[in-house]
DNA sequence: CGTATTTTGTGATTTGTTTCACATCAAAAT
DNA sequence: ATTTTGATGTGAAACAAATCACAAAATACG
């Protein structure tokens, strides 16, 4: 019964995302409280925008005295998760896997990429930090390091059954560089990540702003 | 005069890419004309939101036949100016930098990457079928070739810096891999795009929704 | 040729998100 | 101790997006 159940990350968690990055930095520069104001001109975000967010997530401030950094970033923590950490498994270690095999900050965020797999022989041999592994190899390793979720960087016309394979042996959400809608059950989270439509659209607002020349911006974005 | 000017692609749009894709890939398997039924299925959409995308970007279909795929193609080509060639530069030759120079699917949409950038001279000789040039033959490169768009794959301490200087150099549009917020005057498009948060959004939805279980997926996710 | 059928295109309605506005509280000032 | 000040937290209002519902148009069929 898989079906398509595409899901974009909801704007409000995306803001969430930009505060805690805003609030690592800024704790690492000495500042111990913030207030709605700062965070949000930090962000590029309004403060209001800013208080309602922290109201979806029941993350409580001080009247008055604003936040404190430490105590935001340690409820956000709880709220993400983090502080347990996350055993991630990659497919497909090509140009994209590679790559994203080496990306440091996923483990400085607690995502730790266990192991890597490929169907390529070669790609096996390869000399790396993390091991690569055939495919039959997936399920042990899912099991032994409890692996929920997958990072799927193989060709567009492996990615399905890539995916299939990787719900079958108890994956539950996945990130998909592949430019395919995957297919999956409903209770599995996928996050298509397609980067050529990234850049394109990118072009197309270039062109179009170009054109309207200033402040109808609002007709071709939509504000974060 | 620079501020913080997020913006994410509307979801209209992101759904255009989506029928497209879908509408090139029916072609191929020599399917003629898709109605808005069709095509929501293939894509997960409803089909009234299908024609309401269209109205929303002056698509026309015929009353009952449905779409011709080829015209609706030619018209989505014309709509993000895909009839002519996007030239466009990479600054960071890294890890990232390296695997998206090599991805095709840029070129076969017609955007080209003509050249890219770094200061590590290693990275300099490098032999590659993009020539990687020092930081001050951008100038030189974004004129000769008409640049408008610019893919930032820099560290993320570098990355404000180097985005300065392309718009200094009549760079007008920015894909942006580093982990920043980028401040840049209004008229200047940039999308930022996060794999961290792509990833951990992702743990995120998988924790809820194991814990939710079910139906009220409504309450973490927003369609797209 | 006219009637039934099917699918588009778009106002009207509903649902969701952001902004506004202000009561509430905590700290500072007097 | 009381007033003033300044920030939070959240309903209400405004705005935006998605869904619904149906008229209009094109085709099929008797
Ligand atoms: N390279 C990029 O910068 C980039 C950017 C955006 C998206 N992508 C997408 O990411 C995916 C990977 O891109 P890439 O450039 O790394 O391609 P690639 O060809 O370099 O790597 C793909 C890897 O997947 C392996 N593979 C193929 N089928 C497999 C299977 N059934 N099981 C396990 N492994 C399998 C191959 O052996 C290869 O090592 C593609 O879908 C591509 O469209 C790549
Ligand atoms: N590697 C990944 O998979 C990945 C994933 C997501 C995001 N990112 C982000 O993309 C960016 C690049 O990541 P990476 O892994 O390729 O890093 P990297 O260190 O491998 O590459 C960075 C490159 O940028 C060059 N550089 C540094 N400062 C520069 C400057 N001022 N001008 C021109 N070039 C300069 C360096 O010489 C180096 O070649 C980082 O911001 C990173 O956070 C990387």
């Amino acid at each position: 019964m898989k079906q398509i159940t595409k899901y974009v990350i909801k704007n409000s968690l995306k803001r969430i995302f930009l505060y805690r990055a805003c609030l690592v930095r800024l704790r690492m520069m000495g500042v111990e409280r913030v207030f709605s104001y700062t965070l949000g001109n930090e962000t590029g975000v309004t403060p209001d925008q800013v208080r309602k967010d922290f109201s979806e997530f029941s993350i409580k401030g001080n009247k008055r005295g604003g936040y404190e950094i430490d105590e935001l970033l340690s409820t956000m923590e709880s709220i993400f998760h983090r502080n347990k950490d996350h055993n991630i498994v990659l497919v497909g270690m090509g140009n994209m896997g590679q790559s994203l095999s080496k990306y440091s900050r996923f483990v400085q965020r607690n995502m730790n990429i266990v192991a890597t797999f490929d169907i390529d022989p070669f790609k096996q041999k390869m000399r790396s930090d993390i091991p690569v592994y055939t495919m039959n190899r997936l399920k042990e390793i899912i099991d032994r390091f409890k692996v929920k979720v997958a990072i799927v960087a193989v060709p567009e016309i492996s990615a399905q059954e890539v995916t299939d394979e990787l719900i079958r042996h108890g994956i539950k959400g996945i990130i998909n560089f592949a430019p395919v809608l995957l297919k999956v059950p409903p209770e599995i989270v996928v996050n298509n990540v397609n980067l050529s439509d990234e850049l394109e659209s990118v072009i197309y607002y270039v062109h179009n702003l170009l054109k309207a020349d200033g402040q109808k911006n609002i007709e071709y974005y939509t504000r974060l």
